[in-house]
DNA sequence: ACAGATACTGAATACGTATTCATAATGTTG
DNA sequence: CAACATTATGAATACGTATTCAGTATCTGT
């Protein structure tokens, strides 16, 4: 089924049926009528690929994740959501290791995609330069970047991080550890930044351990680290979700109780941090709005050559009171 | 750029072009070279899009999941992972209530997609009949179909529970329920039945639970009902991992201690069932194993009009014995 | 009633590639 | 060397749609 033959049944020519489904306004409403009819008789809808060739525009996003991430896959979902009213389709490239990078870039051109969304806080900025060179619209989904040509929607990670240090600090704690993942994460270092700086505010010292990646059992492990520190802190904040759960099995194997004698806090806002075996204080980050915004302002970007979304956008995360932060001020 | 632009720059057809990039071994050897090599100068690939159009096919497999399934989204990277080597593409359709089915199928002709992997075990059979209709190559993951056109890849269900029903009834346990998640789901199906017969034939009962869906919240909510039984079992199988996290939380906080009165196992294998919080005595999919078959099965019917894989496949799933089922032959 | 604007329409063309078909050049066999 | 098979190539065409261009019919205001 084509628009040719569309045309036939209908009696008019294969521009018109074409202008039926792409701009209708400019078209008889009888004839407009008659094509509605017969193409819903026949079952025909005009073929993206002929679409895409003939208007050089394919209607397809290429949206690229890390695939060990947890939070990013959480993240998937809700771009898959948000695409649906604006008719746009996600095409998927799963990020693995930093050499795949080159299938991602290569196929993105070949299929005519008309932007991109890159969610990840470790991918190497660099990487996605070739992609701007091309004149691809790009958005970084949780890491910025400073050309002019890329938009950006993420998490204030600097609020956040402020508003739980603010908790920390209210709750009468008196030395914490940062744990963060990987430490050229954009993430990572923007939320032990607000969190050193924050704290210190407040006269608490704050160190940072490394644990090496956004894991459960990068968090495990670093739980050995924390207790065999000299002076063990009150608390000790997660850069992510996975490692505090990670870090909260890893501190109660070493007998020490969450949050009696160590508060944990973590940042995602996971579906598991409300799982009543964890039960952590985090901030959850609004992801649905996020991914939302996130695909207004990329579509913005491919449909119109002067954009009027900003092209940096951060959204505040809200703080989750639960049970992994004590109350130290009662001791005193 | 396009195969014209290298064409004339290599001084030979727009056809030997094409040929060099889809059927080198009919092009001279030199020409082959001095086409490869101004192809990479100027940076040319051939585009899908007027590839698709001219060969009637696009390299593209449209992969349907639910967007609530913990597993699932798991399944969805393990399939980004294994179509890179066979170089198709994966468009993405996150399936969120059952009305936006239609988006997903008439967006699938339109796009030329090759084939399509339907990955759900609550997936309406039916409304996947015009696919099958239509020709298309579909894969069910997770959910057998009759139709001989319809291939299928899924754990081993039956087997799994019987060896979870052994593990039970080795360690002297005397009375099991099985919360199951949604009740038209094949897979709950397939592992109640299995688990009621393997059951009974240890001389065991087996009662039914309904959890509702497959979620944590249904599991927690489903352990007031197991508690409030006449007579508590000493075990619950859990149609899922998910839904035996919510179990073993909501058991905890009824005052019931798992494993010491009540056991409790899982089904999937999720990364989470090995966090020392939950430390789940499950049955581990053998995810990448399935995603790489139901890749290449369908990779197959696709490109071969008699495929030589077979049509249902069925994978042993790993039975992981670990902290949530008590043994209860020491008692007597 | 007339000039001019407006609303629609169809013919023709472009998008980038794969593939058929005819042809030329080369290799093989007796 | 003739007859034929084989290999390699380019011209032409098809794939399905959007869009430009030119043209016709209708409408507006005077």
């Amino acid at each position: 089924m084509t628009s040719i033959d569309v045309a036939h049944l209908a009696d008019v020519s294969q521009a018109t049926v074409s202008r039926a489904f792409t701009t209708p306004d400019i078209v008889a409403p009888e004839k407009l009528e008659r094509i509605y009819r017969t193409a819903s008789q026949v079952g025909y809808a005009p073929n993206a690929i002929g679409r895409s060739l003939a208007s050089q525009s394919s209607r397809i996003i290429a949206v690229v994740v890390p695939a060990a991430s947890e939070y990013y896959q959480h993240a998937l979902g809700a771009f898959a959501r948000h695409v649906i009213p604006s008719d746009y389709q996600l095409l998927l490239f799963e990020s693995f290791e930093s050499d795949h990078l080159d299938v991602v870039l290569t196929a993105m051109p070949r299929y005519n995609v008309d932007g991109v969304i890159v969610a990840s806080s470790t991918f190497p900025i660099l990487d996605v330069q070739p992609l701007i060179g091309q004149g691809f619209p790009v958005l970084m989904f949780n890491q910025d970047m400073q050309s002019p040509d890329v938009a950006s929607v993420s998490v204030d990670n600097e609020a956040g991080t402020r508003e739980l240090a603010g908790l920390l600090s209210e709750t009468g704690h008196r030395s914490v550890c940062f744990v963060g993942g990987v430490t050229s994460a954009t993430t990572d270092q923007a939320r032990y930044r607000s969190a050193a700086q924050n704290l210190a505010e407040a006269g608490i010292p704050c160190r940072y351990v490394p644990a090496g990646e956004f894991s459960y059992d990068a968090g495990y492990r670093a739980a050995d680290r924390i207790v065999a520190l000299d002076d063990a802190p009150d608390a000790v904040m997660a850069g992510s979700d996975v490692i505090a759960f990670g870090l909260i099995d890893g501190l109660r194997a070493k007998g020490i109780s969450v949050p009696e004698t160590m508060s944990v806090t973590g940042f995602d806002g996971l579906p598991q941090s409300n799982w009543k075996a964890y039960d952590l204080t985090t901030i959850e980050q609004p992801t649905q709005e996020l991914a939302q915004l996130a695909i207004e302002t990329l579509v913005d970007r491919i449909e119109n050559d002067e954009p009027t979304t900003p092209r940096r956008r951060l959204l505040e995360g809200h703080l989750k009171i639960r049970g992994t932060v004590a109350n130290r001020k009662d001791r005193e």
